[in-house]
DNA sequence: TCTGCACTTTACGTTAACGTAAACTTGGCG
DNA sequence: CGCCAAGTTTACGTTAACGTAAAGTGCAGA
């Protein structure tokens, strides 16, 4: 299904500064960084994924709107709707302005969030499992073929 | 999303036999146990997912069907789509009869799967590393707010 | 100035994965 | 027998997550 591991790494001009650059990118930048189409990130700020900045009409992604980005992709990688992905990326930001219903309320979330990464964390492990089973079944079939054919 | 994460254990009836006990369940009874829709039952068989038995129009389910359909759902959480599934299902059971070539493909397959899963697991790691940063963010957040209240 | 390219908005189309409704059998049981 | 609950088929509806096409804007370079 999706294969993008990582941000195809688009080779930092040799600016040998730290960490935050204050580095902006197109939106045909980022489409690119990681494989997906300018529509698709589009999509996501209309879905309040995003929201980047305006120079007249043209959208302007700082460092923010990438680890968004980032964080959207994994999410989906993980079988999350999009929905589910704002709630958490709004926790990630609407904190500093929190009264203590919210953060508590966000604390909640958290905790359910982690107890479904738990459940998927199962799931994998019954899946290798399966695959393990699976190969093994299809190595020793193969072997047997082996035997008769040689023998 | 999904809540259930197991099948409801559908209390058996105290039948002291061992585990092949030849079961067999109507579509109700398999629906109930794994809090789904016949009709999505139903649809996993349109998709070749399922392949029940047929007792002149209805569907009869053993324990073959139940494990099938449960790694169906557990593909689904791992967001899996259904064709997906389906060809990881068929090479579990279209094993006995795979000539060499058909077998050295499933290896193939199995691997690439293994790997999906193994990002998988990263992705996961790398959320739950989110999350953590989020709540201890919120947890200081939340400490701060007391001790202006308080003092 | 014209051209081309990247960006924009608007809007309709598409696919997967079911939901929902209608109309039809079928096996028990009071 | 009559009826109900649980099963069936057929078919149209719905939602999420984009794809795709049309038509316009803005600007750098020949």
């Amino acid at each position: 299904m999706p294969k993008p591991r990582q941000e195809a790494m688009a080779s930092p001009p040799a600016t040998g500064a730290l960490k935050p650059q204050r580095r902006t990118y197109s939106i045909g930048e980022l489409s690119r960084l990681f494989e997906v189409t300018p529509r698709t990130i589009r999509f996501y700020e209309q879905e309040g994924l995003l929201a980047p900045e305006r120079r007249g009409q043209t959208r302007i992604y700082h460092e923010k709107d990438r680890v968004r980005l980032k964080l959207t992709l994994r999410g989906k990688r993980l079988g999350f709707t999009l929905a589910e992905i704002r709630e958490v990326i709004e926790l990630y930001d609407a904190m500093p302005d929190g009264n203590a219903r919210q953060l508590q309320r966000m604390l909640e979330i958290l905790s359910a969030k982690r107890a479904e990464m738990q459940a998927r964390l199962e799931d994998i492990r019954l899946m290798q499992q399966e695959l393990d089973e699976v190969e093994s079944r299809c190595r020793s079939v193969l072997e047997q073929l082996d035997r008769h054919d040689v023998t």
